[in-house]
RNA sequence: GGCGAGGUAGCUCAGCUGGUUAGAGCGCAUGAUUCAUAAUCAUGAGGCCGGCGGUUCAAGUCCGCCUCUCGCUACCA
């Protein structure tokens, strides 16, 4: 790798309608702040920024909500979060917030810049207009009928009851929940940025010259560039969010994605007026930390504009994490399944470096994996207790015990003492090897293994044994042990600050840089130490017990909220029923759709005739299984063309709430082509 | 369906460019030990490395096909 000069880390800045959860940390900050720190133990020239994401439509529908506004929303979650990261240890060099008129003027001078170069294109396109609010309407302003579960409550952007992804222009009988108006569609202008046009670059620059990037991470941009790129709307109808600076946008604001991953860049110069050095000399080493949600935006969406503005430089790495699971669960903030930091750190008072130990021992770095609260007490008493805080305790109430808290002079040393003394560089390179790797897990293993050697070295000669026989000995094998002691509070110190102070107080020594690291001399003979203090506590199985129980506290009020049926339809009048031309039928040919995953075509005797019907059944039926079924069938139903096939007519199917569906199945006696009313 | 990432001991995971009897931690069993928060140390049991086929003197590692999990994407009248 190229020797660079300086560092520049930014860590995913967190969406500012809610707290950070554990996969938030496990994913990102607890990764990103062990790198950060490391660095800064090695004297390097490093900036770690971050901050809280603040624009953009859920912010605003939050706030419509609980009837504050926007502001106030923002306002709630930057302070919470910036003070729960800073809780945790998180130590970033500047938490900043996209409302900030910094950011506002560094976004707004990018979105020129680019306007200016001719990088953007322009598009007009029709959009849901609320004409009494007198505004255009995101997505999720818009309510309306879903037009393929009849949920009359489905928004522009998704429908709730069924999960189908939907364009607004889909609903049927749209509103505005504005105003209540019925929005009209009209035309509005846009910027685009044509991704398609640095398609060239990022396929080189990314699939030939960053073939270092994780396997996840490659695999991922590879998928996106060879699917085709598309040019992304970098401005939207809102009036939350920066003002897009050219005439004739009024009412226009940036799209939340294209001001976001700038706020990297308004975050630097809020801290420093040096910043340009950060991000326009080739000799900076850009590190985005993100989960892998957001890879997409920093591997391609990010860089392209970068390189269109001209003077930045791009990422060398975005060593992106998979998802953390709870519990066999994915997290999910709607569900409220998820552990909140904010909670931890009340429920876990100075327990910080425990979760940061977890989180770092189990980070998904290769695969999503799980976060149980059993491995979370296994963890500690078993390894942050049993081993590191025990071996230090170890050597510290013998030291205390036999030579009054007075490190002992290293008198000779045998074979077995040289190879302990030894492996303390060999344990900090490993370290090093697999830090500057982002192999976090590894790293922390290795360390801790360090402290597994000195309860092994201790256990081997027996001081306690040997002090009544040679107590010159004894001296030796305690100054090697607080040696060890000091040089875990030093390979420690990046994945639990709190612990390696706490330890660094009792050794009565400096927070040491990264470079003591490895050697033997840390503690001088005649230095005083500290009364032992323990250095973790063990979790008792009541404390694990209260955190299960109140995730599924949370989990049986949620699937009681969830309970509520959707609501009945407005009324109809018995005309509106006869119209519906509702028969018996029977399938005579079952046959999976190719290429679909939901789809059969499927063969109906209707007792009138034989039609083809495509269905959206396959995920829960087999062909085979189908035939003979007795199945009730919309027969008047405009025929549609679906993947090729034309489908004429629709069987009835009622759907639970996990989506699974049932036939709504005629009596066998009821022969084909009866009516049903 | 397409693309991407995964599927290795009971659990959580390492195994780089293919090469001796497949590793670690936890858990389990047995023994040792008592300086230490019943912590520590040693030994051991436990794996058709998702399945099938292929390339090779040699495959967990490379190539096909299949299967399961996760993500993105298409489809749902």
């Amino acid at each position: 790798m190229k020797d660079y000069k300086r560092y520049l880390l930014t860590a995913a800045l967190p969406y500012a309608n809610g707290p950070i959860h554990l996969g938030h940390l496990a994913g990102v900050y607890v990764p990103a702040d062990i790198y950060s720190r490391y660095l800064r133990s090695k004297k390097t020239d490093v900036i770690f920024v971050c901050g809280s994401d603040e624009h953009g439509v859920p912010i605003t529908i939050k706030a419509r909500q609980e009837g504050i506004s926007p502001q106030d929303v923002v306002d709630k979650y930057h302070y919470l979060n910036k003070e729960s990261f800073e809780k945790l240890g998180i130590a970033f060099d500047i938490y900043a917030r996209t409302t900030s008129p910094v950011h506002y003027e560094t976004a707004s001078e990018f979105f020129k810049t680019l306007y200016d170069k001719g990088e953007f294109t322009e598009n007009t396109t029709q959009q849901y207009f609320d004409p009494e609010a007198s505004q255009f309407l995101a997505d999720r302003y818009i309510t309306g009928t879903c037009p393929h579960c009849g949920n009359e409550h489905a928004y522009g952007d998704q429908c709730e009851n069924c999960g189908t992804t939907l364009n607004a222009t889909d609903l049927i009988n749209p509103k505005s929940t504005l105003s209540g108006a019925v929005p009209i569609l009209k035309e509005t202008k846009h910027w685009f940025l044509p991704l398609d046009k640095h398609e060239a670059f990022l396929r080189k620059w990314i699939l030939e010259e960053n073939t270092h990037w994780k396997p996840n991470v490659y695999g991922q941009c590879k998928s996106w560039i060879d699917s085709g790129l598309q040019a992304r709307a970098v401005s939207r109808d809102l009036d939350w969010g920066i003002p897009v600076p050219v005439e004739g946008a009024e009412g226009k604001v940036l799209y939340v994605w294209f001001d976001a991953p700038i706020g990297y860049i308004s975050a630097t110069k809020e801290l420093t007026p040096d910043w340009e050095k950060y991000w326009k000399d080739e000799d900076t080493r850009l590190l985005h930390f993100i989960g892998k949600d957001n890879i997409v935006f920093h591997c391609i969406i990010f860089p392209a504009m970068l390189k269109s503005e001209g003077s930045y430089i791009l990422p060398e790495n975005v060593p992106a994490n998979e998802f953390l699971n709870l519990e066999g669960e994915k997290l999910s903030t709607s569900k409220n399944w998820a552990v909140w930091l904010h909670e931890y750190l009340a429920d876990f008072p100075d327990k910080q470096d425990v979760l940061r130990y977890v989180l770092c021992a189990n980070a998904p770095e290769a695969k999503d994996n799980d976060f149980t609260w059993k491995d979370f007490q296994a963890r500690n008493n078993n390894e942050l207790v049993a081993v590191f805080g025990n071996f230090v305790n170890r050597a510290l109430v013998l030291t205390h015990k036999y030579f009054d808290g007075v490190v002992p002079v290293m008198g000779e040393t045998d074979e077995y003492d040289k190879s302990v003394l030894a492996e303390f560089a060999i344990a900090k390179d490993k370290i090093e090897k697999a830090l500057d790797n982002f192999r976090f897990r590894e790293a922390l293993k290795e360390v801790m293994n360090l402290a597994r050697t000195g309860n092994k070295y201790l256990a081997d000669t027996e001081p306690w044994k040997l002090i009544k026989t040679d107590e010159t000995r004894v001296k030796t094998i305690l100054n090697i042990s607080l040696q060890l002691s000091a040089n875990l509070a030093i390979l420690f110190n990046p994945f639990l600050p709190f612990t390696a102070k706490k330890l660094n107080n009792i050794l009565q020594l400096e927070n040491l840089d990264w470079e003591f690291g490895g050697k033997e001399n840390l503690l001088l003979a005649g230095h005083k130490i500290a009364r032992a203090e323990l250095l973790f506590a063990i979790i008792e199985d009541e404390e694990i017990e209260k955190q299960l129980q109140k995730l599924r506290d949370n989990k049986a009020k949620n699937d009681a909220e969830n309970q509520t049926l959707a609501p009945s339809k407005e009324k109809i009048e018995f005309e509106d029923f006869t119209k519906l031309d509702i028969r018996v039928a029977t399938i005579l040919e079952a046959e999976k759709v190719p290429k679909t995953k939901k789809l059969m075509k499927l063969l109906v005797d209707t007792g009138i005739d034989k039609r083809t019907v495509v269905s959206g059944i396959a995920e829960y039926f087999e062909a085979e299984k189908l035939i003979g079924q007795k199945v009730s069938i919309l027969l008047n139903l405009e025929p549609r063309k679906i993947k090729g096939i034309e489908s004429q007519g629709m069987i009835l199917l009622s759907e639970e709430k996990d989506g699974t569906l049932h036939f709504v199945e005629p009596s066998k006696q009821a022969s084909n082509g009866s009516q049903v009313n």
